[in-house]
Formats: C-alpha cells, structure tokens, sequence
DNA sequence: TATTGTTATACTCTATAACTATA
DNA sequence: TATAGTTATAGAGTATAACAATA
C-alpha cells in the first residue's frame, strides 16, 4: 500500500487562485480592508434581520449611549458628511427608532433619541453584533483580539 | 497663588467629539474599517499623482507579479465582481499600462500583462505605497506592525 | 453543460455647492 | 461672520440578469 502524499506547503505566498499576492500582504491598510469586508460581509448576513447596515447599527449604538447627541457630533464621531447623514436619520425615524428633539440650548440643532422599540432593537442588536464579532473572528484567542483592537486604535486614532 | 487645576482624565471612554463609544470600541470590524479608511485617506492624497485608486493599484501590482493572470483570477483574488472588472482594466488599458493578450491555452481567456510604462509606474508606486504606508502607521513600532499584520491575515484568510 | 468575458442597468455610497435659520 | 441642518446633484462603487464565444 502507497503511503499517503506528503502535505504540499508553499514557499511563496500565495492565493486560493494561484496567484502571488506577496506585496499587498505587506500593506496594513490592504490586509485592515480585507479583514473589515469579511467582517462586514457576516454582519450584514446576520444583521438582514433587523434591516440595520453597519452606519445605520453606529448610528443606533452611538445614540443609545449618548442621548441627545447632534447630527454634526455623530458626523464627526463616524466621520460621515452631514449631507449624507440627513436621510440616514430620516430613515431611522421613519422605522420609529429615532427622534429629534429641539436642543435644549442651540436653537439651530437637534438633538437625537431612541424611541422605547429603538432602544429595544439596541439592546438586541448589540447582543448579536458581539456574538457575530466572536464567530467572525474565531481564529482568534481572546488575547489576540485584544491586541488586535490595541493595534488598530493605534493606527487611526 | 492658586495651585493648577489637575490634569483631567476621562474614565469612560471618550471621542475627540466628547461622545462615549465604548462598545464600538470593542468591535475589530469597527476598527479595521476605520483604520484601513484612514490609511486609504493617505493613499489617496499621495497617489492621485499617478491617477492610482486603491483598487487599480491592487490589480497593478497583482498583473506586475502574475504576468499573464486573467481577468478571473484578478477577480477572485480581490473580490471583485467581473461586471466591474471590465471598465477598470480598460481604463489601464487606455492609460497605456496594461495589455490584453490571448491566453495561451484557453480561447475564451485573456492574459493581462504591463506595457513598459505599466512596468515602470508600478515600481514607481510600489515604492511610494511602502513608504505611505509606513508613514500612515507611524505610531507603530515595526513589531507591533508585523504583529498586526499576522493578525488581520487571521481574520479573513 | 459550464466557464470567460462582456453589456446593460440599478442601487448604494460618497462628495461638493449652495441655501435657511440660528448663534 | 460662523455654525447646524438641509437640498440638490454628481460621481464612484457595488450588485444582478442576461448574452456570445469557447471549453
């Protein structure tokens, strides 16, 4: 009886499809782009449920924990332009998870709340987004996604 | 004389915005995004003298490796969809940095190669990236580089 | 029958200019 | 004069369906 083939490791980097990818897997902000999108992939297949994308679910989570905030300190917490963030919040209205209130001081902002049932899709949502993070990211130790998040802060911060 | 007021420090987490975004924090799909928006910032601003978005120079560099690759296997490797794929190569094609050759073996394929001046803008721009990239990740020592880097293959490989 | 490259097309995301009302 | 929110709009990026040529 043959003995079976021996396993075959590659001495160049190389991709599923053949090709050699050796140079962008230098580059932080190539490999950041990869692990984001893989990221969000699963995100968004877990997250359909709720009909939240990934803006939408910062929006939400950043409200919940700092009630009150304005549109202009959540577009420059999440780098979003202001144009863009008006149908953004519309939308959450719309789906009764967000409302806008007069400030309390700045008669030209408005400040931003969870509705009960938008606290309560937080609330829900934010379970599923730690949970969807663990499995996402399985092939870490708990100790190696910690240095992960230290690492990137790093970068952009 | 009055003493100095003491020094500050938050004991919640706290953006430069003055909002708390502590579980956002705690999120590596966040904070890859946000890292690799940050890098991309730089990219950009340093590689519009090429003309160079991310994702041409992606598939530059991919073709100057893997000479005579296909559009398929460019595809696979960066996740892009064919549809999308075809105004891309063109305008490279119409820039004078890429040919179209038939593929050798199979008849519906097409190889894709880099013309002279392909070959020279990717060392020129290979070059720049590298140091961009250094430069957008100054903050971390070449260690803790390498180690993000490990890191993030992780994810998504 | 399956695959490569392609066209057409729609939808989302991102960006800029300009307006209004308040400060 | 500057800022918060908004409108309109253009451009880039991403998605699906369907077709011709070749395997």
């Amino acid at each position: 009886m043959a003995s079976p083939p021996p396993e075959v490791v590659p001495v160049s980097p190389v991709t599923s499809t053949g090709l050699d990818s050796s140079f962008l897997d230098t580059l932080v902000g190539y490999n950041a782009r990869r692990a984001a999108l893989s990221i969000i992939d699963v995100f968004m297949e877990r997250m359909s449920v709720y009909g939240l994308t990934v803006v939408d679910f910062s929006v939400l989570s950043l409200i919940a924990h700092n009630p009150g905030a304005t549109s202009r300190q959540l577009c420059t917490a999440l780098n979003i332009l202001p144009p863009n963030f008006v149908s953004l919040v519309g939308s959450l209205d719309k789906r009764g998870w967000v409302s806008r209130k007069p400030h309390p001081t700045d008669g030209r902002a408005i400040g931003l709340h969870l509705t009960r049932s938008g606290a309560a899709l937080v609330r829900k949502a934010e379970q599923s987004v730690a949970q969807l993070e663990i499995d996402a990211t399985a092939r870490l130790s708990a100790e190696e996604r910690q240095t992960l998040l230290d690492l990137l802060k790093k970068v952009y911060t």
